[in-house]
DNA sequence: GAATACGTGGGGAAAAGTGGGGATAACTCG
DNA sequence: CGAGTTATCCCCACTTTTCCCCACGTATTC
């Protein structure tokens, strides 16, 4: 399972540090795309076969569906580890999330996420204001 | 089942004891993550899960679950306990919880939760005033 | 009052993160 | 088609952080 949060430094080769945890789990090789809140998700070889197979699954007449398919799967890339335990982020996903050097590294259970330091403060900051009104809705859900 | 109240330091590497009569249940490893009220869960390996199974399935379509599965597993850390039945809290939880030196240790039954002691202090007098009517309340809820 | 147990603090070894140099492969342009 | 240039990847070395271990002090118990 993937979590917590970790910040490592994006190098000028455009190399990023995976943090040592969640190697074992990127090891066969991995899948960064575009996700949600202009962040970088990264799926785990066997988590990114699962979610394609749902994206797969959506009805294809509906634009909506289409828009998101392409979203996702047009911006995917596949990445592996060197030996060192990086990866390395190609310009067009770089560019998208606006990733400067310092680069938060969130654990999300089956997903990893890729942000801007400062974008993630700016977020956390606001989402931990209204975590309690957050937490009544998912109350809701049955959490 | 985890009950009582210490009071612990936490050092200047982030390391917290936990009371002896606790580590029996975090021997296994455990979960930290930022609770409600400003204050931090500590989970036992077993809730951690029971809790993420639920987590897990929420849509990460919809903003507020993701929002919500952000704030508690981006949150969370693992910890384990040292020789001397000691865990690190990361840097980021410290900040949330604004934990100083003196930190309350609060068993709750399936979890512990950790405190900054002034803000313990401060939400005790508070809830022992208003402590008659939160039981009116509660009655209404069938307690 | 001594002995044991628990909490606290710090020093040193090992590992993780970071940065740069050089070899190999790919691509481009003449 | 070949030479020059650019990009990619691997490896090595440095720095910083983490974690393990030992030692001290206080409190508690017999």
């Amino acid at each position: 399972m993937l979590i917590g949060e970790y910040s490592h430094n994006l190098d000028d080769k455009g190399r990023l540090a995976i943090p040592k945890k969640f190697r074992p789990d990127l090891s066969e090789g991995a899948v960064v795309t575009k996700g949600l809140d202009n962040c970088l998700f990264v799926y785990t070889k066997d988590e990114w076969k699962k979610f394609t197979e749902k994206l797969s699954a959506l009805p294809f007449a509906q634009s909506n569906s289409r828009d998101f398919s392409r979203f996702m799967l047009a911006g995917a890339m596949d990445v592996f580890l060197d030996k060192q335990g990086r990866i390395i982020l190609p310009d067009y996903l770089r560019k998208f999330a606006k990733l400067n050097k310092s680069v938060v590294i969130a654990g999300l259970y089956n997903r990893l996420e890729l942000w801007d330091e400062k974008a993630w403060s700016q977020y956390k900051n606001k989402a931990e204001e209204e975590s309690n009104e957050i937490a009544e809705k998912m109350a809701d859900l049955g959490v």
